[in-house]
DNA sequence: TTTCCAAATGAACGAGCGTTCAGTTAAATA
DNA sequence: TATTTAACTGAACGCTCGTTCATTTGGAAA
């Protein structure tokens, strides 16, 4: 028996990306076999092979096609207006492209230690670029007047921390609808870079 | 060969742990075998069974540790005054006993998934137990008034999160200092959670 | 209807896995 | 000094691992 009915490349390949995401994210790339991905599949492990060159690769291009579709959604947002606009536009976009992909975010934050050097190198340029958006927003502001943060960089890092951090707890169809979070986090975001003159002026004062 | 001069189980338990300890934060749990956890002490796999009755048991240690350790520093700490004073107290702690502990934060985090489903129950309440402590903070703020947040829990993880995020990027020896550190995170924290009118009484207005 | 070949199978490779255990060694005890 | 025993060795157990490859299958092209 082999080729079953209605199977195809074009069919097979999808399928053992999202067997192989699903699994990576719930036990982690290291201990996944390439026999239990298939199983999912319901191919043998040795058909992998006609979709990957290697277990590696299999999770680099998982890795590095959720950055590349991450920095083209954000390319595609196109975020306009000032400072403040343009962070309140990174931040739901942020939480509206990361919320309904759970496993993704899952495997792209927990496996960079299991990519080969050269793999992780492209990994993390991709995801400095994205970091740089926000990076670039928040020295916008500074210069505009409207935040106030003693460390642009430091800031970065822990407002993508936070934000990436609902992973952590949000579970869909759970208590809190995605309009919702993204209104207390960026509640949280704008008064964590806000300066003072600005919360002034938008409380009337 | 066997029992090397000065070779004791009071000298070899520990070695056990922090080598597992450094192996699993670097590779993963699933990645490191007994055998390379023996190496690096210097023994011959079987003899670490002298240590701990599985693997399994050896990451649960290791987990239920940390959090045991984080929880009696916590305790120790004696939180006191208001909820702002508790809030300031809560962050740097946090930020003080994580700081030096990079291994333990990277397996504490990212291992959950490799316990058995009993370990991961345990380690799971300590965990709660410490974000209880933030989040009854919260609430005592918003009793006092001077906290504003639109969902104490979500503002918990949110704010845990920020804050456990610094072992991404934070290197001993880099550009900021501890001190640094706790003054940034600290001034965000404030400022994502304090009540406007506060902040009015804080700027003097 | 015949030919072709992409897409599978299934067996095999050497290696490494967690764990066990009889035997060995040397520090502590008597 | 003789005895005891905690600590360790080294080999072995049955498995699973990633990967390769000759072979088989069946849908599509001629």
């Amino acid at each position: 028996m082999a080729r079953k009915q209605g199977s195809h490349s074009d069919i097979t390949g999808p399928r053992v990306r999202d067997a192989a995401l699903r699994l990576i994210a719930q036990h982690g790339y290291a201990a996944v076999s390439m026999r239990q991905i298939a199983a999912e599949v319901g191919i043998q492990a040795g058909a992998l092979y006609n979709y990957t060159p290697d277990k590696q690769t299999l999770l680099f291009d998982l890795m590095q096609g959720h950055m590349a579709e991450l920095l083209a959604a954000l390319t595609a947002e196109g975020l306009q207006g000032g400072a403040m606009a343009q962070l309140e536009a990174f931040t739901r976009f942020h939480i509206r492209f990361h919320l309904p992909r759970p496993d993704q975010v899952f495997v792209s934050y927990m496996e960079l230690r299991n990519l080969s050097a050269d793999n992780f190198a492209s990994v993390e340029a991709l995801r400095r670029q994205y970091e740089d958006v926000l990076e670039n927003i928040l020295r916008a502001g500074e210069a505009e007047g409207v935040f106030a943060v003693p460390d642009t960089r430091v800031t970065t890092m822990a407002l993508i921390a936070m934000l990436t951090g609902i992973s952590n707890w949000y579970r869909a169809g759970g208590r809190l609808e995605t309009d919702k979070i993204e209104a207390i986090y960026w509640d949280m975001v704008r008064r964590a870079v806000t300066a003072m003159a600005q919360i002034q002026v938008e409380q009337g004062l």
